[in-house]
RNA sequence: GGAGGCUUAGCGAAGCGGCCAAACGCAGCUGACUGUAAAUCAGUUCCUUCGGGUUCGGUGGUUCGAAUCCACCAGCCUCCA
């Protein structure tokens, strides 16, 4: 059985597995995106898995050099899952990025390989555009899609040039059906009380030195990276290329942050039949039976 | 003490007699989510029993009609003393 634990950033989801972990001797994969990278600790809380006996799979393990997607992460999962699954009764998957939950656990296939669409031919259409030339090509992603969702309109227009098949033709054969055992926890805090406390780690993430952290990884990867989309990184770096204050940048993390959590409860709402509690003690006393 | 300017929804800011419950930005709230997901995108924000009801510093006035014009009061700002 797959335990899975969700719930927005800061509400104790690793204590909880950490917890559980000990209590049931049961290994923990990491579901959180920004943490499969290496070298960025601060700011991605790190700290309190690093600690060898409950160390997660797919954790830290990645250079921030590479791009991470959903596809690489559920590859990793599959394979990993395999071995694990045979060896333990009790598996615990926590992180708070949902989509490489649901991506991993249910029957989400992407395509074989990295598709690099070359974009750049349609800088001349504007966004309506680009989304009316999708809907001559697969009507219904075109309705699923916002016009102005950039992204999403690329990434369908994409998939069918790369594998001839469209993108709700290729999601037609999937079944959205459960390939593992699991049960999905959640832990919802009370929202002020939640808020405040992201207010308070993002202080306590300067004075563990955050800013240092992305100076030094900056001074040697430079500062493009994918993964310093991280929450923490991209606005240390605005501030460290001059174009905002420290205390500018500090304001834009912690709200970041809050958004960031108000999203994660969105995501796990509505796309994971979440079975929810107040606080990861009260999960912990209804799990560990 | 004298001259002038300003006061609009949570904040910033348009509006300068009817088309104004009031543009826009920010922030907040709600939501979408199948290869950037700590990303990307959308909706919404005076009250309402959805008929309507109360707003634009305050009070009074002009007008068929006022956030918009006038008077007085209050607060803020600039310049001169």
């Amino acid at each position: 059985m797959i335990y899975v634990i969700g719930g927005p950033t800061g509400s104790g989801k690793t204590t909880l597995a950490i917890a559980l972990a000990k209590a049931w001797n049961a290994p923990i994969i990491n579901a959180d995106a920004f943490q499969m990278y290496q070298e960025l600790n601060i700011g991605t809380n790190k700290e309190i898995l690093m600690m060898r006996p409950f160390k997660p799979f797919l954790f830290d393990e990645v250079s921030p050099l590479e791009n991470l997607s959903v596809a690489i992460y559920q590859q990793r999962f599959r394979k990993l899952i395999q071995t694990l699954l045979p060896k333990h009764p009790r598996i615990i998957m926590v992180g708070g990025t949902g989509l490489y939950m649901k991506a991993s656990l249910y029957d989400f296939e992407f395509a074989p390989q990295q598709i690099n669409p070359d974009s750049s031919k349609f800088d001349a259409f504007d966004n309506a555009q680009l989304h009316a030339y999708l809907a001559t090509l697969d009507l219904e992603a075109s309705q699923k899609i916002h016009h102005q969702n950039r992204r999403r309109v690329m990434r369908a227009i994409a998939i069918l040039e790369s594998t001839g098949k469209t993108k709700s033709e290729q999601e037609k054969t999937q079944l959205k059906t459960l390939l593992y055992p699991a049960t999905f926890v959640g832990i919802l805090p009370q929202r002020e009380w939640l808020y405040e406390q992201l207010d308070k780690r993002v202080d306590v993430m300067f004075k563990q030195g955050l800013l240092e952290e992305v100076k030094s990884l900056v001074g040697k990867y430079g500062d493009t990276l994918l993964a310093f989309q991280a929450i923490g990184y991209k606005e240390t770096i605005a501030y460290l290329n001059g174009k905002t204050t420290l205390g500018e940048a500090i304001q834009k993390i912690k709200q970041s942050t809050k958004r960031y959590a108000k999203r994660q409860i969105t995501y796990f709402r509505h796309q994971l039949p979440m079975k929810w509690y107040r606080t990861w003690e009260e999960a912990f006393e209804a799990l560990k039976a």
